[in-house]
DNA sequence: TTTAGTACACTTTTT
DNA sequence: GTGTACTAAA
């Protein structure tokens, strides 16, 4: 708030311990900052970027931070704003996310990639994404069913991500392989119908960008020479384009060549990367931590600096998260440590099932508020659909909320069918678009008319747009339909007109989308409650774009802004409570956290299950989790979970048992698995009960029939465990480091056939299993078939093959 | 062509 | 449990 601003440069020195000093001054060459969670990352950053322009008098515009989300973006500009409050500048650094850099480098030069792209160009999100390729499978002839949009589109998107074409991937697929030669097809054909449409995608946006900086020298050496100091924030998450497109910059014409540095490059240079390998989570979406462990090698002159001391958490909590990583293999050998106090214990409980495990979570959460009431809150969970057992807890319990994820204003139908008009206004041949709004509100153009119009268009090689002013030129359908899209086309004109002539007035524009178009109307005379809450968020839209038009935005911003935003973003620090993933937490930190649902297939994820280095992820991911928390975890798993609306009975994570346990205060009512983990004191016996906990384990499928919650501590669990830990590690001599291959199970007693696992049948393919009745081989099972719906059958005439994953 | 009702598939994490 | 996609009727 009210800092004292000395003119002293070395301001942004104090208050810094020795690593932190280091990293802030070292400002030419490479360096490599490894900053554990909460070492106050962001901090040096900020401090660095004043220090660049303060004491070493860089110029603001020659510096660029990159982040991944908007919000790390603006919070950063926020505090590099107040450091430098009160004193003379000419210009600012560019902070922003690798996407809004891409689109402000494609904005100003596409046209030179010479690939008819324009600089009005649209982006089209997973939505429209999806939608287009839905268009391509039919068109292809495929079945929608077997070739799914979204599977298609991962695959793509991971292609995009290698840097591989639609020819490249084609090459590599093999003679035989149908289903990759059918995404290959499909593939090139989504390329060819987005250039059509002037869109990128999201994964175009970092290639492109790169093409276009290999491509022309000229844009290359602009932005050489613009950015000379470069810095990457959660560097552990980028992926090769994105490194490659930060080289690109950073290296000029000498990221090309890939020769190295000719001498006295980095004076008054500097790329500066800062991540924690511990806290790599996103994989999945193609993002490398290995790059971070060979920045060395890439930049031989590397300082690399660490930053260990964790000002965040207390002692206990920050040892919880070290054993838990520790679990890990790929890893920079470090360790946190803390000066701050032991803390609290952190909490445990078992709870009966979802909705019992909302309830204690929320019961805590209101004991804490009593005693603390502005301690900030947070429940983490793995997947977003368990939000909804909180938010309806929350809400039952009267706690003000902040729900992250899930639904964002702008995926809202009413939200996007208005951006769509919006996009037309500014690219009339964007297809997509066209396609979501021509018949909403109805205006008489049904499923006829719009195939009618797709086909012609692939006839003809046009737009759509241009089709619909073909067939109404030369009366190509019937007088009803061509009047119906007379008038729809007149709705457009008169939008791109206004764009053009009132470019200004961005609100009135989005006004005369909601308005012209005949959609509020349509609105209004639905009359239903629905309809009502609707209008309010297109009244809300309106509003947003008020606002941006105060900024000073144009529509091509406001568009870029709303395809861009991402649920992080709507975060809202000010909230007691916050419901979020924990990939949604990562960078954040909360007095309380609650990390929730920590069972066997659920986190771990069940997809994670078979494959060490996804199974690392997921412990990474807890890492994250834990290291959220400042004052008080607490770690609760429920003994059943709802699956597809089926209750299946669930087993306490592995995680659970990676925990400190002595650092573990169990406020389970009742008998708990902690308990009876506590008896396991040796580790031999905690590696069986590992394994006895672990949902692979043959027999353990014994109970699930009549599920009644597992009570560790019976008599008879005892018994049973002993029993079976002596068997078990008697296996484990010889299945130690064995797969399990896909054996028919049928043959093997006991079947070991479970609900969540996957299983193959002869006629109706992979299949999940939803439940189990009765016991061995006669065991009733029902399985979900995609594409064949729900069929009971019995485990031994099934012939079902236990898949591998 | 539109709309209402029903079947059905779906759930990892997201810029 | 929930959102979407298909079908039947107006």
């Amino acid at each position: 708030m009210n800092q004292t601003m000395s003119p002293n440069p070395d301001d942004y020195l104090s208050g810094l311990n020795p690593q932190q000093r280091e990293a802030v001054t070292s400002t030419e060459g490479p360096l490599l900052i490894l900053a554990g969670a909460g070492s106050g990352k962001t901090r040096v950053i900020t401090h660095r970027i004043a220090h660049l322009i303060e004491a070493c008098g860089v110029r603001p515009e020659h510096i660029l931070a990159v982040t991944f989300t908007n919000k790390a973006a603006g919070e950063m500009k926020e505090r590099v704003e107040k450091l430098l409050a009160g004193r003379p500048r000419t210009g600012s650094p560019l902070i922003s996310t690798f996407h809004s850099l891409c689109v402000r480098i494609l904005r100003r030069d596409i046209e030179k990639l010479g690939r008819g792209y324009t600089r009005s160009f649209t982006i089209y999100d997973t939505d429209d994404q999806q939608r287009l390729l839905r268009a391509c499978i039919k068109d292809l002839g495929y079945d929608d069913k077997q070739l799914a949009a979204r599977a298609v589109q991962s695959a793509i998107s991971a292609a995009k991500n290698r840097g591989e074409d639609p020819e490249l991937y084609k090459a590599k697929t093999e003679y035989g392989d149908e289903r990759r030669a059918a995404i290959a097809r499909v593939f090139a054909t989504y390329e060819q119908r987005l250039a059509a449409s002037n869109a990128l995608d999201f994964d175009d946006l970092l290639i492109r960008t790169v093409q276009l900086l290999r491509h022309s020298a000229e844009t290359r050496e602009y932005y050489h020479q613009r950015f000379r100091h470069v810095m990457v924030d959660e560097f552990q998450d980028t992926n090769g384009i994105q490194y490659a497109l930060t080289r690109m910059i950073v290296e000029g014409k000498y990221a090309t060549g890939g020769g190295t540095l000719p001498e006295g490059f980095w004076q008054g240079r500097s790329f500066c990367v800062v991540g924690d390998e511990s806290q790599a989570i996103y994989g999945w979406r193609g993002s490398d931590f290995k790059i971070i462990l060979g920045f060395q090698t890439d930049f031989p002159r590397t300082k690399v600096i660490r930053l260990e001391e964790n000002y965040r958490s207390t002692k206990r909590i920050l040892e919880a998260a070290n054993r838990v990583i520790s679990h890990n293999s790929q890893r920079f050998d470090k360790k946190l440590f803390s000066n701050a106090g032991d803390g609290e214990k952190v909490y445990y409980a078992q709870l009966y099932d979802g909705e019992a495990e909302a309830r204690f979570v929320v019961g805590k959460i209101e004991e804490h508020l009593r005693r603390e009431p502005d301690l900030r809150a947070a429940v983490l969970y793995r997947t977003n659909a368990q939000s909804r057992l909180f938010e309806e807890a929350c809400r039952r319990a009267g706690l003000r909320y902040n729900l992250v994820g899930g639904f964002s204003f702008y995926e809202r139908a009413e939200v996007k069918d208005i951006i769509a008009y919006l996009k037309l206004a500014m690219n009339p041949h964007d297809s997509i678009a066209l396609a979501r709004v021509i018949n909403s509100p109805t205006r008489g153009i049904g499923k006829t008319t719009i195939e009618d119009i797709e086909r012609r268009a692939k006839d003809f090689g046009v737009s759509h747009w241009e089709t619909i002013s073909i067939i109404i030129e030369q009366n190509l359908l019937p007088p009803r339909t061509v009047s119906a899209l007379k008038s729809f086309r007149e709705i457009i004109t008169r939008l791109v007109e206004k764009t053009e002539t009132e470019a200004e007035r961005l609100s009135e524009i989005v006004k005369a989308a909601v308005i012209d178009t005949g959609y509020e109307r349509a609105l209004k005379a639905e009359n239903t409650e629905e309809a009502e809450a609707r209008l309010l968020n297109l009244e809300e839209l309106v509003n947003a774009a008020a606002e941006a038009e105060e900024q000073g935005e144009a529509l091509r911003d406001f568009l870029d802004h709303a395809a861009l935003v991402s649920d992080t973003d709507e975060y809202n620090a000010a909230a007691q409570v916050t419901l979020m993933t924990m990939h949604a937490a990562k960078g954040l930190e909360f007095p309380l956290v609650f990390i929730v649902g920590l069972e066997e297939n659920l986190f771990p994820h069940s997809r994670a299950r078979e494959n060490q280095n996804e199974l690392e992820e997921e412990r990474r991911l807890c890492y994250v989790a834990i290291t959220r928390a400042e004052q008080y975890l607490y770690l609760t798993h429920s003994m059943k979970r709802r699956v597809y609306g089926e209750e299946l009975p669930a087993d306490p994570s592995r995680f659970l048992m990676e925990f400190p346990l002595e650092l573990i205060e169990d406020l389970s009512r009742g008998p708990s698995w902690l308990r009876f983990a506590s008896k396991a004191s040796t580790v031999e016996n905690r590696e069986a009960l590992r394994a006895l906990t672990s949902s692979s384990t043959p027999g353990s499928s014994k109970r699930a029939g009549s599920y009644q919650g597992r009570t560790y501590d019976s008599a008879d669990s005892v018994r049973e465990f002993f029993a079976r830990q002596g068997k078990k590690i008697e296996e484990d001599k010889f299945s130690d480091h064995t797969v399990e291959y896909d054996e028919p199970v049928s043959k093997s007693k006991g079947g070991g056939l479970k609900p969540g696992m996957r299983v193959r049948h002869a006629k109706y393919g992979q299949g999940l299993i939803v439940r189990r009745e009765g016991d061995g081989e006669n065991a009733k099972l029902t399985i979900n078939f995609p594409g064949y719906g729900t069929k009971k059958m019995i485990e031994k005439f099934a012939g079902l093959e236990k898949l591998g994953r």
